[in-house]
RNA sequence: GCCCAGAUAGCUCAGUUGGUAGAGCAGUAGACUGAAAAUCUACGUGUCCGUGGUUCGAUUCCGCGUCUGGGCA
């Protein structure tokens, strides 16, 4: 039996969620979701995730099951999505992998390895602290006499990573180190996927962006972020620093008037938009799909379901 | 109609004692191994409103025009 899976990614607002389910309905799949936000319970308008009604079309996996309050991880999505994965071809069911969060996808395609050492909150804090007093050069400094590698990798301002490398090496003895991308860009011989990047001319991406912002406002965006702060999540929880979440909760404690914050969601959703096209250019062996090039939906699907077709029904031989 | 102020990057504006210009924001490009919707790095862009004059040289000074604010009638 092939174990063949379709990888659907591609910047914010690019209509992957729709196409995920035509080509799972096509190839008689079920929905793996990679999404860093979707996957939290109760965040249901600013993630933009699937309604019901597109839910009802495909079985989806991975949406909706996290608890807001608890940090979540690339670790834990791989475990999860590659027990997924497996139930499913265990059924001889195609996954169709579909998501925008580049490093959940390679989590799964590429052999990263995380089971050495987990976020150590003191030793984070600890250094937090140094960095604060002593400045960010300190903190790469240090690093650079115990990982000369993974400083040479890192620019001194990007604390968050310095401070992960420094605790990889106070925690096992300076067994392990920080990788790099390019040291893991095995491929994991398990999945054998084929990946479609669906992308849009840059203009009409970002009108897209703009407008669905306005439209998850009008569907109660506001509300929604009210009840998860009633919830008892502050602006300190990782799921609340998503695009949307972080800059509306601004506007509710008062930081800004409303118009700012739509402004600022829209700003971030583009930027960020911007880095997922920079990060799946990276996948060499991807199809891409302008959609701006197609007159319309069922055109794009004709091809892309030709080239997985073509793909599904070759005979492995890996 | 008269008086005053302004017109410079996509936007808001600074500046050039006359030698064709720079900030912020927007934008573009890139990095990424346990926060990734996170975090970090790098980079432009210009008929300096038009026109005539003074000048070796005008975006800068002067005249006229156009437009935009504000005031007075």
């Amino acid at each position: 039996m092939d174990r063949k899976s379709i990888i659907i990614v591609g910047p914010t607002a690019v209509g992957k969620t729709e196409y995920a389910i035509e080509i799972a309905k096509h190839c008689g799949g079920e929905i793996v979701s990679a999404d860093s936000m979707q996957i939290y319970k109760g965040f249901d308008i600013g993630s933009a995730k699937p309604t019901e009604e597109e839910l009802s079309q495909a079985k989806h996996h991975l949406i909706d099951i996290i608890d807001p309050k608890t940090d979540f991880s690339v670790a834990e999505y791989q475990k999860m999505a590659a027990d997924v994965i497996n139930s499913l071809f265990d059924r001889d069911v195609t996954p169709v992998i579909a998501g925008g969060t580049g490093l959940y996808v390679n989590s799964l395609i590429y052999d990263m390895d995380f089971s050495h050492t987990g976020k150590q909150d003191h030793i984070r804090k600890k250094l937090e602290r140094e960095a604060d007093l002593l400045g960010n050069d300190h903190l790469h400094k240090m690093l650079e006499k115990q990982d000369p590698e993974a400083a040479k990798r890192l620019h001194p301002n990007n604390l968050k990573r310095v401070i992960r490398a420094l605790e990889l090496i106070e925690t096992s003895d300076g067994e392990s180190s920080l990788r790099s991308f390019e040291e893991s860009f095995k491929p994991n011989k398990l999945m054998n996927p084929i990946i479609i990047f669906l992308n849009r001319d840059r203009e009409e991406l970002y009108d897209r962006i703009n407008s669905r912002v306005d439209i998850l406002l009008e569907s109660g965006l506001v509300r929604e972020v009210e009840d998860l702060k009633d919830s008892g999540l502050s602006n300190e929880n990782i799921s609340m620093k998503g695009i949307g979440y972080k800059e509306i909760a601004g506007f509710i404690d008062g930081e800004y008037d409303l118009d700012h914050a739509i402004y600022l969601t829209k700003r971030n959703s583009r930027r960020y938009a911007k880095r997922q096209i920079t990060w799946f250019n990276r996948y060499p062996d991807a199809h891409r799909f302008n959609l701006s090039d197609y007159g319309s939906k069922e055109e794009v699907l004709t091809y892309i379901c030709k080239v997985i077709e073509t793909f599904l029904y070759q005979t492995g031989n890996q």
